[in-house]
DNA sequence: ACGACCTTAACGTCGCGTTAGGGTTA
DNA sequence: GTAACCCTAACGCGACGTTAAGGTCG
């Protein structure tokens, strides 16, 4: 569930990892699909997330997909994610205030009908 | 901005009014990415919906996307319109019903803080 | 009865995974 | 020094747009 967000794997520990030639990693990363990091001397260094990206791009291309409907699909995946997080978030902050409103008058007012006379002191207030 | 619902075209004139050869769209239609009506007669018949999603079609095949990316992408398209419909929904919703937790106190109860005396008659309360 | 529709199938191009060849890093 | 990395380029297969051939609707 949690990544190490360290970039460790030599592309042939990559491309075993995820069943794919080495070749057509450097392929993704041509076109974009990939962007790994180097080490200073020019070999790339492929991380977990880099590895959870290419699984998935694996997926899209054996149900049939090219590589510019992944690139795509991956991004709309990623703003359908967003935009989903938002309205789980929206509802429940929608709860809570609605609750603290209500919380707010409940602790310290009482209806106007149920009294027989009140006297306001206006003259306290803020 | 609204469309005629009917599927007015045959097929020759929804290719030209989309540019493409009609064969194209039998393709497409096969291939399950379009689904216009049937005359009693066996002729496809293409309506303003399916010219739009058909222009769509072609941009993203005129852009490198092969057809089975182009059938997802779609899908993913109307499933973050709705979700980010929702997240506006939320929003105008929130406000509303806050103003109106707000709006019920405000209009007929008084903080007891600001009276000197309150009697409640506890019978009355329904 | 002729033109536009229908279907199935063959052709051609292009994307992309793989392989090959030659040079550099560890 | 050898094994794995780097790169560019060539090969091969499959997807898809187009064309072709033959039959049916209006």
């Amino acid at each position: 569930m949690s990544f190490d967000r360290r970039a460790v794997y030599v592309i042939s520990v990559a491309a075993q990892l995820a069943g794919v030639h080495p070749q057509t990693l450097r392929n993704y990363e041509r076109t974009g699909l990939l962007d790994p990091s180097r080490t200073s001397g020019g070999s790339r260094r492929f991380s977990d997330a880099d590895l959870e990206r290419l699984r998935r791009i694996q997926e899209l291309t054996n149900e049939g997909v090219n590589l510019e409907g992944v690139k795509r699909i991956l991004e709309l995946e990623v703003r359908l994610a967003r935009a989903e997080e938002a309205v789980r978030e929206l509802e429940s902050q929608h709860q809570r205030d609605v609750a603290d409103a209500h919380r707010q008058y409940r602790r310290d007012l009482v209806p106007v009908s149920n009294t027989v006379a009140i006297f306001v002191d206006r003259q306290r207030r803020t």
